[in-house]
DNA sequence: TATAGCATGTAATTAGTTACATGATTAA
DNA sequence: TTAATCATGTAACTAATTACATGCTATA
């Protein structure tokens, strides 16, 4: 069974309890999102294709007049997840950085374009950290309520990660600042 | 006039002298590569609408009986490129990780399982530095012969990053093998 | 003489975003 | 009563990859 990354997204989201389209919107949103995103024009067909493929099973829950379908795993979808998590195959991994493609034509550039440019990227990092922050303690209660080891160590590793770039930036003001002159 | 962003890493590569589809996809792979991609399925067409807005010109320069076209920025393209360069738009920027999104549920898989995972990564991520590391000395090049900064600054960044996972990946080694026993 | 590299391109497919459409419930 | 949130979905579009098709040139 070749399954799309997505799918392995929703998966993994059911792992614990069943959970809407919705919800694992929201879940991705806070969680995920930063090195793996998903839309519900991707949830909602591919909540489908898995019920079809007999992964997940809905059941019908509405809460007054609302209509609301509760995903959970089924054996063979829990087997899927497994077989994924634990199979050897390649980890792609991409970074697609537009700040990063200016900054490799900015030579181009006057010396103030250069400073601004990193600014900007400095900035727009220190807004994604500062997100992750308030993320933070929902991470720390799965820790602690759920026995997740995972999800805050990640949720580390992208605070650490967008540290790293900050400080890059920083540095970079610096050189530029140092070698243009002004 | 709204381009997209493979347009201007072709404006980009146009930026010093002239090159052939087949050779900006050439410097693309080792260069941008790393944080922004491209295939001949992008390059060729983005080429014809390029050169028909007028931001490029082919110029045929076949050699012997292999036909042969060499692009090269007209005055609105250069304009273009540096408008693109200075503009404050914000800069859009995206991790796509399979291993992190394994990692995030690897709660639940095994201890082995969970370093096998953290290991493949952080081979991964070495295999990447070492190419980089590779590409390195035509970087200097660049920067020795035709006083180009920002490509060598480019690749060091990503050097760093490459680091900066291995790193966190032998952290998360140390401390997965410290919590789960054996 | 055959293989690697130079060179140009298209077609089919896949993945993903965005905008839209609909409607119920809850809290201010 | 109205705005925010919960909830489900589709349609159109855009971006990008992959595979394919073609053919020349230089080198081993």
């Amino acid at each position: 069974m070749e399954l799309g990354k997505t799918a392995y997204v929703i998966l993994g989201m059911l792992r614990t309890r069943p959970h809407t389209g919705y919800e694992i919107k929201a879940i991705v949103d806070h969680s995920t999102r930063f090195f793996w995103a998903a839309s519900y024009g991707q949830i909602y067909p591919e909540l489908k294709r898995l019920e079809e493929a007999g992964l997940v099973e809905g059941d019908a829950e509405p809460q007054g007049g609302r209509r609301r379908r509760a995903f959970s795993l089924t054996a063979e979808g829990r087997r899927e997840l497994e077989d994924w998590l634990a199979s050897g195959e390649p980890l792609h991994s991409e970074l697609r950085h537009e700040g990063l493609l200016r900054f490799f034509f900015a030579d181009a550039v006057s010396t103030e374009d250069q400073l601004d440019l990193v600014r900007d990227m400095r900035e727009m990092h220190e807004r994604a950290r500062d997100e992750m922050r308030a993320i933070r303690p929902k991470a720390e209660e799965a820790r602690s309520e759920r026995a997740e080891q995972f999800p805050l160590r990640t949720l580390d590793f992208g605070l650490a990660y967008q540290d790293f770039i900050i400080d890059w930036c920083a540095r970079m003001e610096r050189e530029i600042q140092d070698s243009g002159g002004s």
